[in-house]
DNA sequence: CGCTGCGATGTCAGAAGGTGTCATCGCGTA
DNA sequence: TACGCGATGACACCTTCTGACATCGCAGCG
């Protein structure tokens, strides 16, 4: 029996989501997602730089995925056509079974001008980093940065309408359909 | 004489961004951009609800000024067009003498995730704005969305290069060239 | 002329986010 | 057994931001 439970990061992030949930972003404090979790305040901040981190970690593989998708495209796919089809296909690999969770971390996101802000710096992010796999694959500017910023809109709008339908429509489709 | 001297929030911004110039938007305090004001941290707060909301005075105006302008256009304007008119104009307006304070400006915001993040919301929120501008000319979905977007990302990449430039070019020149 | 209400600011106390620094102690390894 | 590493705790501290109440010039009004 070592010393403390392991897991602490994902303790964390499970605590965190739950009182967001129940209380709401704003009114759950660090203390209580720390103490919810078994650790200290001091911990929490040794994971997550900000409170507002703990809902974004998976952003950064996100972001990997797909900036590797577009990177590993057959040659001489065009640049647009790479884009699209690796968001298609990480819609498919990251959101198939997790519509409600994220629907829930959607829901908080909306609830607070804090979370749409690092959510748009996020997208940035991701936005940048696909232009530079385009350039790496040989793309100029402007239009690799164009075809980045394409991408993200269209992941963007698509993403509520597939979180918003109450029904099983698939993510990766309405991707698809947005595209056109 | 007055109790106080007029013009606190002007002193204000002007304190911070002096500040912000000197020593650096996160080693500057509220405290020393109020003291250098001469008023309280407390009066700060209430002419702004952020600490980076005090770079981001004008930016309601601007916006207020670009809807104006779609909204104003002839009828029967391309929703493309009015919107990639709208934006030279303003550059015009907004933008034409101001080439150096912009500058310093977007010198301090890049120099934090912070600030960037401001500024990627107030760009969504504009966004939005023009959304709307465009439904109100009978402009359907997705099309007021797609054009909205399309002029703030032109905007966002014509800026940078504007304020970069050592040269005299014109704001609205460079968003005239980046449209086509 | 004196009263009165308003508006802009000050004062104070305090919650919450965030950081630096040092202490603790189980575990793997020499 | 001794040692050092790594994850965590403990604690003090700063900054941002908010609520509640006090102050006092000024404008309007009787």
């Amino acid at each position: 029996m070592s010393r403390w439970e392991p897991g602490a990061l994902g303790r964390l992030e499970k605590a965190a989501l739950e009182l967001f949930v129940e209380d709401g972003y704003e009114q759950t404090t660090v203390a209580e997602i720390a103490a919810r979790a078994g650790v200290t305040e001091r911990t929490f901040f040794r994971y997550f730089t900000d409170k507002r981190e703990v809902l974004f970690g998976g952003g950064h593989e996100l972001e990997e995925h797909v900036v590797g998708l577009v990177t590993g495209a057959p040659v001489g796919t065009a640049p647009f056509d790479a884009i699209a089809s690796a968001f298609e296909a990480t819609a498919r690999d990251f959101f198939a079974d997790r519509q409600s969770y994220a629907r829930q971390r959607q829901a908080i996101i909306n609830s607070s001008p804090d979370l749409q802000e690092r959510e748009l710096l996020k997208l940035a992010a991701l936005t940048a980093a696909l232009a530079r796999a385009l350039a790496g694959r040989g793309v100029g500017e402007p239009t690799a940065s164009l075809a980045a910023e394409s991408g993200v809109t269209v992941f963007k709008t698509s993403f509520p309408r597939w979180v918003s339908e109450g029904n099983e429509k698939d993510l990766s489709q309405i991707i698809k359909e947005t595209f056109a």
